[in-house]
DNA sequence: CGAGAGACCGGATCGATGGTCTAGTAAGTG
DNA sequence: CACTTACTAGACCATCGATCCGGTCTCTCG
């Protein structure tokens, strides 16, 4: 009786909790190992315990993916209103500020990478978005949905290319492909050795300077 | 004795038909139920024996993602050779057709796009990718690095956005913006009915003229 | 104050999975 | 005919997501 372990007071989990964890699980040791168990376990409590919180385990990864998200700084609107007003280019800064903030949240969480294969209907996720496509229809932009698309597009492509690569550099990649340098002489020569920033920031000014043409011409649509 | 039944005639199980059958298992049922056991009674054989030909599943996985890029038809460089000589847009065309091809491969298999977070080192996936780089490097861009890798991200970021949203299209995603119309309206006005395929070619537009005046400016970046 | 309701917790367990161990059998080669 | 190589399978292991069932804590209402 007396021998009898205090019980632990009642740890009243909650759901931020356990994304929170989990994201930290993610960060330390990668989407293979996020276990409900281990999750549990770094919770201090039992795997069943989590089920009460959440339905199945994709919920924690939509949990963990949006919290992500919600890491994006979000451009003041008064900044945007001000760039956009005479109809110049001035929405390209809150544009790359935006998918800049995105581009460098989901590479701080290269898990995230991998799980972006999933409806993004998260709050956080939405909010950016709505932001974004608001920019976009301020801008003049004439098919803002197919600019969205792009700039989305293009930064998921981009960071999930980047988290598959840079991780696997160590491994004996770069000599495979110097191996067969006959075969893919081109691919040999520039394949390697990324400055992942620079090239993003260069392919990201493609995309906004094909959406100026298009603007500038009024109909929103390239010839 | 008699009744014993006759041993089944050797199978000769070849990677290529593991491949294939691995395809076809993809295909109809998608990423979630391919399993060594299940792949390996469609073969009519051991979950074991697959582990003679294939080191783990994600072997399999790999070698399934490069015949899907099999798929995808290479421009042939003869009418490259002509479209590009003049310095002109020309090049354009080879890389549409590529890229467009690349995708149609894709969405043939939709669970592609969610596998898309792994190195694509196989034979196929090689050879198109040197294709992209030398008829970027053909067409006189000085930053065919940064244009191929802008490219490829939007290729696959463009699929695995079309495959998770036309997938779920039954699902209340609709009803869901919908009602949240007050907090997101843009995204509740444009967001969904998507015409994938404009949408699509509209943004790659963007991304080719962007290209194309940065090459016009010689310098290959710009400015 | 006290009892019931509902929020919360966890051990045991289920079915399935990726992968390995061991023990083989068919076919080609000397 | 021996013997190596290519190939096959059953039993098995650890682990996973998820559920069952039996609890325990806390708050509310009488």
């Amino acid at each position: 009786m007396w021998s009898r372990p205090r019980k632990a007071p009642r740890q009243t989990l909650t759901l931020e909790r356990i994304v929170a964890e989990a994201v930290a699980l993610l960060d330390g040791e990668g989407v293979g190992r996020l276990t409900m168990r281990r999750l549990a376990e770094r919770l201090d409590t039992g795997s069943t315990t989590l089920y009460w919180h959440v339905r199945t385990k994709d919920d924690v990864l939509d949990l963990a993916l949006d919290a992500v998200f919600g890491e994006v700084r979000v451009p003041s609107r008064a900044t945007m209103d001000d760039t956009t007003d005479g109809g110049g280019d001035g929405w390209h800064a809150p544009v790359r500020a935006l998918i800049g903030g995105w581009r460098a949240a989901l590479l701080r969480h290269p898990w995230s990478a991998t799980i972006l294969d999933r409806p993004l209907m998260g709050p956080n996720a939405l909010e950016r978005t709505e932001f974004l496509y608001e920019t976009l229809i301020a801008a003049g932009l004439a098919a803002p949905k197919a600019a969205a698309y792009s700039l989305s597009n293009y930064v998921m492509g981009s960071v999930v290319m980047q988290v598959t690569w840079q991780d696997r550099e160590e491994e004996g990649t770069e000599g495979f492909l110097r191996e067969r340098a006959d075969r893919y002489p081109a691919l040999a020569e520039h394949g390697l050795d990324h400055e992942w920033d620079a090239t993003f920031d260069e392919g990201l000014g493609y995309l906004l300077a094909g959406m100026e043409q298009a603007r500038r011409q009024g109909t929103g649509r390239l010839p």
